[in-house]
DNA sequence: CACGTCGATGTAATCGATTCCACGAGGAGG
DNA sequence: CCTCCTCGTGGAATCGATTACATCGACGTG
């Protein structure tokens, strides 16, 4: 590999030189400039990142530790984090964790062993002792999607709460009363949060959500078959399943499937987070869609502040109700086709407005 | 940040000694060695990669260039990529081209100048000056799915030859005869081999391939979309459209239920990539499986080999037809729902057996 | 007893960059 | 004309590891 000696020799100056040129240091001859630009030309020198981290003692690099790249909304996370991160001259190193703590600790530590300059996680758990120990010793850290409550880390996240609100006035206006959720794992913010806007919802309009009733999911969609399973076989099954993430409720519409049963007329299904295929599926269902790409690019920046040193922000934007047919009327907006926007586009503002219903009460 | 010199000083020893222990260097005595763990328990001293990959001239980092995260079938390569990777002890960073040249070189030149051990591409076009110099110049690199022709690098990548021959002696069968495909962009090896593939099927039968009948895409759904408009508006429109991916099956979906058409009844639909999702559209998509997980697991061994000196083969994995009921004929297999299986393991097995139709010739 | 061998250890060179410091030339100002 | 400052430049230290080489003591063998 040729290195910056090489260059210094062929341009006949010294390696000092060579490195202000490249740096854009302003003290250098226009002719040195000149000789160095085109031995490094000639040479097809490329500077060694490796060497220039270790002396300069950063990487411009993003850790994102996700918790299921299988799942098309981390997918979309990822994507718009790595297109922000890349115009903000970083680029990012993407680890998956599967939703399995042990191997988001394995991330968490080789991308703290690369010396990344700053970590985005959104933690499959309570937090690794790992984990926390690098917030505390000041690793630039901000947490997108799902937290850890007590460490002092900014989040970027999206409020679901007036979406499920949406949601239940939906599915209490077409007649449901028994409604069900299956819900992520308790460790998870995520988790957790669905479940309480969602009993609070019902509470609004005088409706219970008995333990019955709450299925125990991992974001998985073997999970949410399982649970779904476990509501059709209850003495009186609930009319309606709304699945705490898309995996879920994929789950959720096989095994509605395999008992030979019938979305929407059979049983009704919801689900957090939107995805593209969500309105194609038998039925297209109805979904809570998240800013995704938004929540991508607003959590970057935070980073991005966090290391250059400015003051970071915790971000939170509303989640919208995308209203489809899988539980019970046909939807009285007419949706384009999410594929027909361009790609690098296609994400769903961030404006709570068009909900298809309104609230009864505040 | 702990340093090497640190542990030393705690220790009572050398920078090299410690260097010794962690390395397991067998002469070192018993004693220094447990001196040198317990100063790396108490100070939770990780030793620096940065630093190590300058001196040792290796990052245990494999660099993987796919043509688009959003696409599931890539999703799913670079998942079992990066399992096989950290399986063998290396690290992978993925980058994204988003099917577009020069993000793909963007992310070849990051890769290279972060000194990654070997790169994995499957290329978006017909290669830049950038990867191919960076191939002759002995870079190890494999190329998977997609490959660059002339160019000495092994290739990882599924035949869909015998596939596409069992798809078209289904459609023959049900009685189609005017089938259209659409294509993936003529730069890539993928997008050239599909349509001819599908052709030389359609000759075995007797039947055309006219122009018409081949849409221009360029593997994302819009495409799909586009290319599927044209063929609803032709005189006498395809009965059959083959999508060259599931991203542009999607956006012929699209196309179809705008038209307010239905899905086999109207037109029918066939896709190369199986994903999870198809087995829950409306209806039900009939697909080419490629054996992901395989690919991509073999790929990693390619690379692996040849970074470490072993000789790298070129691997070519059989796809398969699966057979749903977008094309007109209920499923005759009972097919067992994708989500089903583990999602460790949830990967389409390599071997041809039970296609659901005997082709009438070989 | 002398010498060679081997195991344990430390010193220092090295990887490829950045950057502090010193130095010389040239220009401005007194 | 001398002094001082600025600009362009090179030498050398530095980042944190690995590793070649030297050293030294203990031990086995002739």
């Amino acid at each position: 590999m040729t290195s910056i000696k090489d260059v210094a020799a062929e341009a006949g100056v010294s390696v000092a030189t060579v490195s202000r040129v490249l740096n854009e240091h302003p003290s250098v001859s226009e002719d040195a400039r000149a000789r160095v630009l085109a031995a490094v030309a000639s040479l097809r020198y490329r500077p060694n990142a490796v060497a220039r981290s270790l002396r300069t003692d950063q990487t411009h690099t993003l850790g994102l530790v996700i918790s299921d790249v299988l799942n098309p909304y981390f997918t979309e996370l990822a994507r718009s984090v790595e297109e922000e991160a890349r115009a903000l001259g970083y680029s990012v190193i993407i680890g998956n964790a599967d939703e399995r703590p042990e191997l988001q600790d394995h991330h968490v530590r080789t991308l703290l062993d690369r010396r990344i300059d700053g970590l985005l996680v959104s933690p499959t758990d309570g937090g690794s002792p790992l984990m926390l120990d690098a917030a505390r010793a000041g690793t630039p850290m901000v947490f997108v999607d799902r937290w850890i409550p007590g460490v002092d880390v900014p989040v970027v996240r999206a409020d679901g709460r007036s979406a499920v609100r949406d949601l239940v006035a939906h599915l209490h206006r077409l007649g449901h009363r028994r409604l069900a959720i299956i819900a992520g794992p308790a460790a998870t913010t995520t988790g957790q949060e669905r479940v309480e806007a969602f009993r609070e919802a019902l509470e609004e309009y005088g409706l219970d959500l008995p333990d019955q009733y709450i299925g125990q999911g991992d974001f998985q969609a073997d999970s949410g078959r399982r649970a779904t399973e476990r509501f059709l076989d209850l003495a009186e099954p609930p009319q309606v399943v709304f699945a705490a993430d898309n995996l879920m409720a994929l789950g959720a519409l096989d095994a509605v499937r395999a008992r030979g049963l019938r979305v929407p007329d059979d049983i009704a299904l919801a689900a957090f987070d939107d995805i593209r295929w969500f309105v194609h599926t038998d039925p297209p269902i109805t979904a809570i869609a998240q800013p995704t790409g938004e929540l991508g690019r607003a959590a970057v920046r935070a980073l991005v502040d966090r290391i250059e040193g400015r003051a970071p922000r915790s971000v939170t934007l509303p989640a919208r109700l995308v209203v489809r047919r899988s539980c019970g009327e046909p939807p009285t907006t007419n949706e384009t086709p999410a594929t027909s926007e361009h790609p690098s586009t296609n994400e769903t503002p961030a404006t709570n407005e068009n909900p298809v219903t309104n609230r009864s009460q505040s």
